[in-house]
RNA sequence: GGGUUGCUAGCUCAAUGGUAGAGCAGCUGACUCUUAAUCAGUAGGUUCGGGGUUCGAGUCCCUGGCAACCCA
């Protein structure tokens, strides 16, 4: 290759690396993958790290551990390497008298960010610190690129999210958050799964994106020759399901919304939704009160919690505030009784900064109020009931007040984490509403629903009195790790594309 | 969408409009118990991109990009 054509990148750090990799390949395979480890850094700690001086030179048990060299502290002819694996990092003691001459000189021309094996005893170092004394000594893995410095390691977030892999090697607690992240997972499936749930898979491509009201991705499918839409809920398959007497089911996977990035939205993100059948809306606030409750305990040990710096009683009963109670008691100037009047509200709501179209009843604007004025404040867990059906287009009418849907949003550190509701299973009821979702659309609301014909059929089979929910994975997970933004809880956070 | 801040060596950071620097990492050498090892020497730059002002721009102005934070 010819100077001008080499990377920007190509810098002397990488080219002496790249130089080393070459005598490598010189002199055999330079990759090579017939080394098998026996153990892991974090066992040798736990079952030898009390051990005496004596003790461990009395044990002659051989090792073989493998993975990164995270620091060099050469001394002539003995050495000391810091080792790193999945399970944390443990020190090898490097002899030449032990490898020999030239085994030893080789191993000084490697470099931190390599990927080696080692095979030795155990010892203790003078300063008391467990160590392999490594008799066998193996490069694994050449790294062509230096990591970041030792002590202040990566903190540029920018890079951390765009090259995750190098956040890992270096960022201890990063792993940590994504090591409970998993932990959270399992624990809501095990709390399903004992409840007698039933996972399952629904499609992702979807030809009528529906169950939530959001800006669809729009994709093709070229055999078809038609337009598919990633979803943005798998409510309606699901619903179609409990149809099928699937009647306690859940799915946990990615719904796709087309909106903006910011520290709590990524245009990918999990979802769980799960439906019960011969339950209502109150079973499922009592079924997400313990789910959370325990999934706390089960993964932090507590249900008492700090985020961001505020302390969370997570084992205290939840607050349950209908939408109403919860608007009046924020803005103590209005009147309670006035607050199903159009008129009224909608001075209000401009008022308070939110932007009233024309075609908004009473329902909509009282739900603009309320994100206005409540729902940054519900830090404490807090249920808000009566969500109107003008904003509910799925969700089953209160019995008393056909106004209002039996429906739940579920708020913690001011932020909606979970959405449920009793469904809607009168059929001509959800076809009515379909059509008021497509009128809406008509008039300009590109977030507005489509009208599923196949859903109304299913519904007119007959589906069972149910109720259903989903909650916000990344958000739960934000909380129980003390996360700020929704980045820090995603592996591969979407990011724009690097500028070059 | 609006505002604020930031972008300089691989990483972490300096630099009144006046010669672009340090630590770590790297390279050469010394050192057989180090812990951010130590010691001596040495090399490393498209200052995010483009344009402008100026005798002179990392620094000031305009414009674009990316990121973080705040607001809606």
């Amino acid at each position: 290759m010819t100077e001008d054509q080499k990377p920007q990148d190509e810098n002397q750090l990488i080219v002496v690396r790249r130089e080393k990799l070459e005598r490598l390949r010189a002199a055999g395979q330079a990759y090579p993958n017939d080394f098998r480890r026996d153990t892991l850094a974090e066992h040798l700690h736990g079952s030898f790290g009390e051990c005496t001086v004596e003790a461990l030179e009395a044990h002659e048990e051989v090792f073989r551990v493998a993975g990164r060299i995270m620091a060099k502290r050469g001394q002539g002819k003995v050495s000391f390497v810091e080792l790193m694996d999945s399970s944390g990092r443990i020190q090898l003691f490097v002899q030449i008298n032990a490898l020999g001459e030239a085994a030893y000189e080789a191993f000084k021309g490697w470099d931190i960010g390599d990927v080696v094996g080692a095979v030795g005893r155990l010892m203790k170092t003078k300063a008391g610190e467990l160590s392999l004394r490594v008799s066998e000594l193996r490069l694994l893995t050449k790294s062509l690129r230096p990591l970041p410095e030792k002590w202040s390691g990566l903190t540029d977030t920018e890079t951390r999210y765009r090259q995750r892999y190098l956040d890992l090697i270096v960022n201890p607690d990063v792993k940590a958050v994504f090591q409970k992240r998993t932990q959270i997972v399992r624990f809501i499936r095990q709390f399903l799964d004992t409840l007698g749930f039933q996972e399952v898979e629904t499609p992702m491509l979807q030809v009528i994106p529906g169950g939530a009201t959001a800006r669809p991705f729009v994709t093709h499918h070229n055999a078809l020759d038609r337009e598919l839409f990633l979803r943005i809920a798998p409510e309606l398959y699901l619903k179609r399901l409990v149809v099928g007497h699937f009647e306690k089911v859940y799915e946990i996977n990615r719904n796709f919304r087309n909106e903006g990035l910011s520290t709590r939205h990524n245009p990918e993100f999990t979802m769980l939704e799960f439906y019960q059948a011969y339950a209502d809306y109150r079973d499922l606030m009592d079924l997400t009160e313990n789910l959370i409750r325990d999934c706390a305990l089960s993964v932090n040990g507590s249900t008492q919690l700090r985020y961001q710096g505020r302390d969370y009683d997570l084992g205290r009963p939840f607050n349950r505030w209908t939408m109403a109670e919860a608007v009046a008691k924020a803005n103590p100037e209005l009147d309670p009784s006035r607050l199903g009047d159009a008129d009224y509200l909608r001075p209000i709501v401009k008022a308070k900064g939110g932007n009233p179209q024309p075609g908004y009843g009473a329902g909509r604007l009282l739900t603009e109020l309320f994100e206005a004025t409540v729902e940054a404040d519900l830090l404490d867990p807090t249920f808000i009931t009566e969500y109107p059906t003008e904003v509910s287009p799925l969700a089953r009418c209160n019995d008393a007040n056909p106004q209002v849907t039996d429906r739940f949003e579920f708020f913690l550190a001011g932020r909606e984490v979970a959405n449920g509701f009793s469904e809607l299973n009168d059929a001509d009821d959800q076809a009515a509403r379909f059509k008021a979702q497509v009128d809406a659309k008509t008039a300009g609301d590109d977030e507005a629903m489509f009208f599923d014909a196949d859903y109304i059929r299913a519904l007119e089979y007959g589906l069972p009195p149910t109720a259903g929910e989903g909650i916000g994975i990344d958000r739960l997970v934000m909380f129980l790790t003390d996360c700020a933004s929704i980045r820090d809880v995603l592996l591969f956070p979407a990011m724009r594309p690097e500028s070059n």
